[in-house]
DNA sequence: TCGTATTTGTACGTATGTATT
DNA sequence: AAATACATACGTACAAATACG
């Protein structure tokens, strides 16, 4: 379990090659939108694989919505190709992803705390333990756009080999938390009042309304990594997502 | 292609009803959070399928977000069902689903107007063709909390047999749509202001900040269904939602 | 309209690889 | 080192939806 960041082991399934050259296919253009795809026996043959594993590469390009099946009809392209982009649905950092204009400039520091009972909650902890308080101030243009309050155990930062006096190292390392993949949120999402701290920080006068992004991250061993609360300026902010039915 | 809305087939797969019996399962608490289900192989003979199928059900577990697999280990009973609501992720009517407080009345009005340039392009119509406009507000309390716009190809209203007279039967066949399976969207929201019209439809003051969620829904054939924008009043609402690693 | 061919969906069985305990 | 458990991969067969002559 010492590793929460992992890297990539060199084994490659045979279904995710397969998967990648067929969406590097559509990239391509070799297939067009409306167009339907080779049937899965040929493909499977020219891939020189089963056809249970090329069916495995093809719901990995549903899941992208690349594709639609359908029994009878075939596998066809579909057009919604653009919004490939990564949606709020995915994990990652949204102050940065879906702010209008591009985040030039990244502030951190750190401080550290007894767990709240809050805390003890979600993130699992004994009142004993300590929790890491990481603020970040997002700026564009020599503005400030939005702001995180990350909560941490000490022990992941611990784990994580961290350089606590270097705030770019915490940044990084928190970075790579949210890209490391295997995790997944509770989320929610609110507007609400800037209030006496915020409005010092972010520049924007109290009482006016602001968007926040407040979750919980776990491993897909359900452990906590973090919890956080995001806020991002009006107008700057365009949140973009896909949904799908249950 | 006659059934956007289609009822569902009696015929039930095995790894269906192998998911549902599991869930069940879990729901009753036959197995606790942090607990190690069966492994496949014994799972796969009390249900008396093969361990494919049975794996087909632990997918759906997984996507669900109930069990965690891993190699070696097992799979792994979450913690997190607390929050099985339908999140954002999830096509649906947010604008009732993520309300702090009852919806208790919806008023709906329909209109018809010929696409626009952009109606044309986001739903894919002919310039001659009819589209139309649904909107509806709700109500809590006796206050109005939210607004739809919903534009929808004329064609799809009239595959529905809706009585354009009756509104009730028009926002039925729209909630019906929403429910119906098989759909996706790209969703954009944000934050804005209160202009004109919609000042005096929630009866909230111009220049105030308000949510919007602005989304295309498509069927699973790649074809436009609807086109809408949500507007939600501050406070009112948290929208909550799963994220996911890539 | 009705078969028939095509194509994907479901299900089984088997074997081997790889991570964890 | 060995046992256990999930992951990958192959092959086969039939069912069900669709397309087409």
């Amino acid at each position: 379990m010492d590793k929460l960041i992992k890297e990539k082991n060199v084994k490659i399934p045979l279904y995710v090659t397969v998967y990648e050259t067929l969406t590097q296919w559509l990239k391509e253009g070799k297939y067009k939108p409306g167009d339907k795809l080779p049937g899965e026996n040929i493909l499977a043959e020219q891939f020189q694989v089963s056809r249970g594993t090329l069916r495995q590469a093809m719901l990995l390009l549903q899941e992208d919505g690349l594709i639609s099946n359908h029994q009878g009809k075939g596998n066809i392209v579909l057009s919604n190709q653009d919004m490939q982009s990564n949606g709020l649905e995915k994990v990652g950092n949204p102050i940065v992803d879906f702010c209008l204009q591009p985040i030039d400039k990244v502030d951190t520091s750190i401080g550290f705390q007894p767990a709240t009972q809050k805390h003890q909650q979600v993130l699992k902890l004994r009142p004993s333990s300590i929790v890491a308080v990481i603020d970040i101030t997002y700026y564009s243009k020599g503005h400030p756009v939005g702001f995180a309050m990350v909560y941490m155990p000490h022990e992941i930062l611990d784990k994580g080999n961290v350089d606590l006096e270097d705030m770019d190292s915490v940044y990084q390392f928190y970075l790579k938390l949210l890209s490391s993949g295997g995790l997944y949120s509770n989320t929610k999402l609110r507007m609400s009042r800037v209030r006496e701290r915020l409005s010092g920080i972010l520049n924007i006068p109290e009482g006016e309304a602001i968007l926040i992004l407040e979750e919980q991250l776990y491993t897909e061993y359900d452990i906590p990594v973090l919890s956080q609360k995001l806020y991002m300026g009006t107008d700057l902010y365009e949140l973009s997502l896909r949904r799908k039915s249950k």
